[in-house]
DNA sequence: TTAGGGTTAG
């Protein structure tokens, strides 16, 4: 029933503009909807009747067409209202065609809109093809039903991707990889590998894209014996070798935190591709080994792939995790040069890079650069003007969110909570708090967490406990832990116990609290109970973390830990911190030993807080860089009250910035004074 | 016809 002439020409007509038509159908639809651009007043086609003629060799790859026609213009197609219809029989829409009954569509026409549909995410378009193919010869066509299916399932209506699988007459082994995809890519893991047995059990042999979508689904969850099952499986029929199900494999341990296991399935891939690549590299970023990632990187480089956004992003992290600004900067250099990247993919780990390596003002820029802001932009802008101190600049930025009709979500507000905190904006925090249940979002464990922390440090200790008793949710360890440290801060011993207590129940093995606590009876006088928990903690094996440092420079991390005397330059780093500590004991600062364990003298008390990893640290740093230098340390655990005094003080004898961010936050030592005012 | 890789908090 193609009522189209079977011919080439090219003609004007009338508000429709240029239509050409061919004898090939694919290429008949293209004409089609050029005609329709024109007619809806869309941007007119760059191209001319005289190079329309040349497009009689017509050719897909080098057409005219290309670049002219979009995605949305094929969409067109689906549309069956009426309304923006000519009844031109030239001006028609495709699918306005089939609806007249001028057009009866064959399979490729439906499979390609179809197709469309799913590529472009529009399930209402795609329903509507659903509906015109029932009424048509092809409805029970086993190969459109599984177009139809994948449609479905690609726009995440997997209820009717499930009913439509459940009534096919004639499932095949696509059906089922299409819908354990399907369940796969929603992330409902549990339902596609469920899918597994049944389709094995019915006869249906899986192949190396229904191993993919189950690998990725297993790598979903927690390690077990169902991912191995499936590795075993894809040895066994050879397809570890494929390259999609190899780098699935990878990916799976990769997730799962086995590194070792996720580099032997790297190696072993004769073919690698760069999504191999890219899931061996995020492995390793997720778990914070940013040397490994840097390695990694260069290695692809120098081998030839060309990295992608997923790349970047997790390179990106690495160097967030790290805080290594100079690596994270050589990256970034690298993505403009390469040119082929669009910022606006990677803008938010670049923005989250800078925050973390220490450099707010880079974060700014690229925040303020990027072109297209998600809430995730503004979520790891916002926590990184809270992590640096900058509460009221944050709070500035979310008032901006709200402006601009963006929806915060839970992580918007745990940042603004987090501003707050560490500024001691209280009454701020508290209206916030309010705030977001009225935004519909229930506060979590998080926020509560975040809120006792901000009573905490005002002093407001009594309210912080009321406030955990009156929480909707259990209190965790973390809960009791911020009103520990506030106990500590205000030097509340008997509120301070009682959150200790509470904190051992739920976990015993954390060695902080411990620590805290020791601290509390030692600065009390208590030196029985402080000796108490040490050898509480002896016996049931709760270790303290070893305080680690680190700094970089020229593009390499160094890492100094307490007391170290392995450090090949450490007579040349401890006399320089000499030097800086009689410096700094001149303009008045007095070493601070309550952070040293309570149970030495005074004296080796003075040597140990000597020897903190940050001042290793920071003391290496001096001599190896220019004077005037802005100095970056990242720490392990929070910066300790005695090196946070020598370090105000370093900072204005060696007239430069000292940047410091320990678990908690950034401080910015410079001119004498630190950028958390004494509070954090 | 069907497949694999990234980002914000604590």
């Amino acid at each position: 029933m193609v009522m189209f002439p079977h011919c080439y020409f090219n003609r004007c007509i009338g508000k429709y503009g240029l239509l050409a038509l061919s004898h090939s159908k694919l290429k008949t639809l293209r004409c089609f909807l050029f005609a329709a651009k024109y007619g809806t007043g869309l941007a007119p086609c760059a191209f001319t009747e005289s190079n329309m003629a040349e497009s009689q060799d017509w050719n897909p790859a080098t057409a005219p067409f290309t670049g002219v026609l979009q995605d949305e213009d094929l969409l067109r197609t689906t549309h069956i209202s009426s309304s923006d219809v000519s009844s031109s029989s030239t001006g028609l829409y495709v699918l306005d065609l089939i609806n007249c009954g001028s057009l009866e569509p064959e399979r490729t026409l439906y499979s390609k809109m179809l197709n469309k549909c799913t590529y472009l995410r529009k399930l209402k378009q795609g329903r509507a093809i659903h509906a015109h193919i029932q009424s048509s010869a092809f409805e029970n066509d086993p190969v459109l039903l599984n177009f139809i299916l994948n449609m479905y399932a690609k726009c995440g209506s997997l209820e009717e991707a499930q009913d439509l699988f459940d009534k096919m007459p004639t499932k095949d082994r696509v059906s089922w990889t299409v819908l354990i995809s399907g369940y796969s890519q929603s992330r409902r893991a549990s339902e596609a590998l469920a899918l597994f047995p049944k389709m094995l059990h019915l006869g249906f042999q899986p192949n190396e894209f229904t191993l993919s979508s189950l690998l990725k689904a297993s790598g979903a969850g927690p390690s077990d014996d169902h991912g191995r099952q499936l590795h075993a499986f894809s040895l066994k029929y050879g397809y570890d070798m494929n390259v999609h199900v190899g780098s699935s494999l990878l990916d799976m341990y990769a997730r799962w935190g086995h590194m070792r296991e996720a580099k032997v399935i790297f190696k072993s891939l004769a073919a690698k591709n760069v999504v191999s690549w890219n899931a061996l590299i995020a492995g390793h970023a997720r778990k914070g080994e940013g040397e490994h990632v840097m390695r990694l990187f260069s290695q692809m480089l120098r081998q030839g792939f060309e990295p992608t956004h997923f790349t970047y992003s997790s390179v990106f992290t690495a160097c967030a995790s790290s805080g290594s600004l100079e690596q994270g900067k050589w990256v970034h250099a690298h993505v403009i040069k390469s040119g082929g990247q669009p910022i606006a993919y990677i803008g938010n780990t670049l923005i989250d890079m800078y925050a973390k390596s220490g450099s707010i003002k880079d974060a700014k820029k690229v925040f303020q650069r990027l072109v297209k802001r998600d809430i995730v932009s503004w979520n790891s802008i916002i926590s990184g003007y809270a992590q640096h101190g900058l509460g009221a600049e944050a709070l500035q930025l979310f008032e901006q969110v709200l402006k601009a009709k963006v929806q915060p979500n839970e992580i918007t507000f745990l940042s603004v909570l987090t501003a707050c905190s560490h500024s001691g904006l209280l009454d701020e925090g508290k209206y916030y708090f309010e705030l977001m249940k009225k935004h519909g979002i229930e506060p979590q464990v998080a926020h509560h967490v975040t809120v006792v922390d901000l009573l905490g440090r005002a002093g407001r200790l009594n309210e912080a406990n009321k406030f955990i008793e009156e929480m909707p949710m259990e209190p965790t360890a973390a809960v009791w832990g911020a009103l520990l440290g506030a106990c500590r801060m205000h030097k509340n011993m008997d509120l301070g116990v009682y959150a200790a207590e509470k904190i051992f129940e739920l976990d015993p093995h954390d060695s902080g609290p411990h620590v805290l606590l020791s601290n509390i009876y030692a600065s009390a006088g208590r030196l029985r109970d402080a000796g108490n928990v040490r050898k509480m903690m002896k016996e049931s094996g709760v270790k303290k973390e070893p305080a680690c440092s680190w700094v970089e420079i020229e593009n390499e991390v160094h890492m100094f830990v307490a007391n170290d005397d392995s450090h090949p330059m450490r007579e040349e780093i401890q006399r320089m911190w000499e030097k800086i500590s009689g410096k700094i004991k001149e303009i008045g600062y007095v070493p601070d030993t309550s952070h040293v364990l309570f149970f030495m003298d005074q004296q080796d008390r003075e040597v140990k807080l000597q020897y903190h990893s940050e001042k290793l640290a920071l003391a290496f740093a001096v001599l190896k860089t220019p004077p005037g230098l802005t100095i970056r340390i990242k720490k392990n655990i929070r910066i300790c009250g005695d090196c946070h005094s020598a370090f105000k003080f370093a900072s204005k004898v060696l007239g430069r910035e000292i940047i410091v961010r320990d678990t908690n936050r950034f401080h910015h030592f410079l001119h004498g004074m630190c950028s958390c005012r004494d509070y954090w």
